[in-house]
DNA sequence: CCCTTGACTATCT
DNA sequence: GAGATAGCCAAGG
């Protein structure tokens, strides 16, 4: 499949919203999701400039920590995001279930067929 | 058209 | 387990 901007934005905006409250994925976790699933990178661009206001507070790295510096105006205002939604943030680690992901969800991503 | 950059990831030391 | 290296792919200069 060709990659099309459009399309993975829009997937990837999809999916960043039908992240259940209290929950986070990896970048590379929703471009796999979006369907490319080398496009981690891609998916922050997209984030970026996102018509509308994402949950993208719930997009993390692989490896659980935020993916801006520390002290960045970012950063600060992800970990209090998260925290609001009663996420654990220590260390600058993001202690929240992703692969607790509800059904629904995966039904969304993966969608009713195959 | 070539080169650099980036809200990344996996692997090696 | 933290730091360095390489691979990745598209966007922008």
């Amino acid at each position: 499949m060709n990659y099309d901007r459009e399309k993975f934005e829009t997937a990837v905006w999809e999916i960043v919203s039908a992240i259940p409250k209290g929950y986070v994925m990896g970048y590379g976790e929703v471009a796999k999701a979006a369907g490319y699933p080398r496009h981690s990178r891609m998916v922050s661009k997209a984030m970026s400039h996102s018509p509308e206001t994402l949950p993208w507070h719930r997009v993390i790295k692989s490896d659980g920590t935020i993916a801006f510096p520390v002290n960045s105006p970012f950063y600060i205002e992800q970990t209090a995001r998260l925290k609001e939604e009663g996420v654990q943030v220590t260390a600058e680690k993001v202690s929240a279930p992703r692969s607790k992901a509800e059904p629904d969800l995966d039904q969304l991503l993966w969608g009713p067929e195959e």
